[in-house]
DNA sequence: ATGCCGCCAACATGGCGA
């Protein structure tokens, strides 16, 4: 089973590219965040004709995320469970393949934070210690868990081009890379990293001062797989190419692979 | 120091968020 989170910002602004990607890498769960629309505005229709499932948790203008998947989705949570929220940027589902192990699936817009310190700040790090909450209580179930999307998280040093740019940035702030620590510690694999060792494996590259072109990125994108998931993961990646195509969102899809 | 892009309200462009 293919797994992948993009965040696309704005699936009707770009639904042409989101859709070449969709069909080019046939993902069975996708999870878009920054949709960018409310619910009845999603087109769901152009994926439905795909032979997708949809669930959105939409917003006007803002946030908002989305699951695709090809197999069924059951027991569908829009938000983090006992975290009042007024944006939309977790959803949660159970994939249920035909004849197959169910994958529980949480696809996530971690709040950017910016500027730091300050009230976007403090929001960032409840939101954080929110999610934490939420996947420790997933995890006592021990089922194939795979904690998807834009963490606006850059974990490591190795993670950035420029780490000495981002020492003061939300994503890179001691306080957000413990945060983080604190959450993979919770036994959860990062599959992109546990698959490729290389550093500088970038998910997002600004559109301003020619980021891209001097691939001045950062990886922020991830796919945390719990101990089940773990277990049957065989392949993950980031397609970097996306980010070339004309009117490309700033993230690229990352994916992996468990069977 | 700045460089982009998409959203909105509302017709021109400015404010906001990332």
């Amino acid at each position: 089973m293919k797994v992948a989170t993009w965040n696309v910002n704005s699936v009707k602004a770009r639904i042409d590219v989101v859709l070449a990607w969709v069909k080019q890498a046939d993902p069975d769960v996708v999870g878009f965040q920054e949709i960018k629309c409310l619910d009845e505005n999603f087109p769901r229709f152009e994926f439905e004709a795909l032979g997708y499932h949809v669930e959105t948790f939409g917003q006007k203008s803002y946030n908002g995320v989305a699951i695709l998947s090809k197999h069924p989705m059951q027991d569908v949570v829009r938000g983090i469970d006992g975290y009042a929220d007024e944006q939309s940027r977790y959803i949660e589902v159970l994939v249920t393949p035909k004849g197959g192990t169910p994958l529980r699936f949480v696809n996530l817009y971690l709040p950017n934070g910016n500027p730091a310190p300050g009230p976007k700040y403090d929001y960032k790090l409840a939101w954080m210690a929110a999610l934490q909450a939420r996947v420790a209580s997933l995890l006592y179930d021990e089922e194939r868990l795979v904690v998807a999307g834009d963490y606006n998280v850059i974990p490591e040093p190795a993670d950035v081009h420029n780490p000495a740019a981002w020492l003061k940035d939300a994503l890179f702030l001691p306080a957000t890379r413990a945060a983080f620590r604190r959450f993979e510690a919770l036994g959860l694999t990062d599959a992109i990293r546990a698959c490729n060792a290389l550093p500088n494996q970038y998910t997002f590259w600004d559109y301003q001062a020619g980021a891209w072109q001097k691939n001045n990125g950062i990886r922020i994108d991830h796919l945390m797989l719990s101990p089940q998931a773990a277990d049957v993961l065989r392949e993950a990646g980031i397609d970097r190419h996306v980010r070339g195509w004309d009117k490309a969102s700033d993230h690229v899809p990352a994916w992996c692979v468990l069977n």
